[in-house]
DNA sequence: CTGACTGCAAACTCTTTGCAAACCA
DNA sequence: TGGTTTGCAAAGAGTTTGCAGTCAG
């Protein structure tokens, strides 16, 4: 079940089972989203929560950065440094247990940068100055 | 309307919603939905994404980062300077136009860092190490 | 045989949308 | 009046869950 991390590229949980069903079409959307479940609980993927999208499932298991394409909601890894202890630089803890954080990127992927029109997320956005997140 | 913010902390829709139901009981849900969008995208306010929960509309508007907390959802304002160009430390661009970026810590806040059991979104994460995400 | 795993369908959460009625300028 | 805004209910996306049947050891 796990080789489906064949898939690479940061899979939404319908790919994986889209992908799944081809060779065993007898296995249920509910079954991939329970083991996909397990397997990222268990370390040997990574989920990769996107805001007001489905989640995606990462063969990369190390922490590190992705962005997100506005337009075609495409996620790319991002080649930076991960901050290991970015927390530490947190001003007034407050009482709160810092565990980890991430850092989501946002913009426009090569494709979709070019082609100003259609459907896209960046809609949600404040419309005068589109760096304003 | 937008004297909705003077709920000041991060409410969801529903929050909102609920909040002015009590002055105007025949406001719809959907009506909140849609004026919540507007503001956020007029800029009035801002909206904070959170994956896998109800978005919240915060009414300090400059760039800051929030933390979550794991068991009870709430969000926290992080006492830490927004890093502006943070997308210029990414080594290779491969095309994609940065516009911004997002930062989400997570752990859990002075009230339920002690209390360990109860539901929690942590359930989700890797069980060995929680700080890896 | 027993516990773990599955398929199915229904339920759930959050949000958006079509439409007709109500409102406002 | 004509454009905008509303309420309602239905629809939508993504995901989880109860349950009964199936499988493996």
């Amino acid at each position: 079940m796990e080789t489906v991390r064949r898939l690479r590229d940061h899979a939404t949980a319908d790919e994986v089972y889209d992908a799944i069903k081809k060779e065993h079409p007898s296995v249920s959307r509910a079954t991939v989203y329970r083991n996909l479940n397990l397997l990222a609980q268990s370390g040997e993927i990574k989920r990769v929560e996107v805001p007001n999208g489905a989640d995606r499932f990462d063969h990369r298991t190390q922490n590190h950065y992705h962005a997100e394409c506005l337009r075609c909601g495409k996620l790319i890894d991002v080649d930076m440094e991960y901050m290991e202890s970015l927390e530490n630089r947190i001003a007034d803890p407050k009482g709160f247990e810092y565990l980890g954080h991430d850092i989501l990127f946002k913009g426009f992927c090569e494709d979709c940068r070019s082609d100003n029109g259609g459907l896209t997320r960046a809609q949600k956005l404040p419309t005068q100055t589109n760096t304003n997140f």
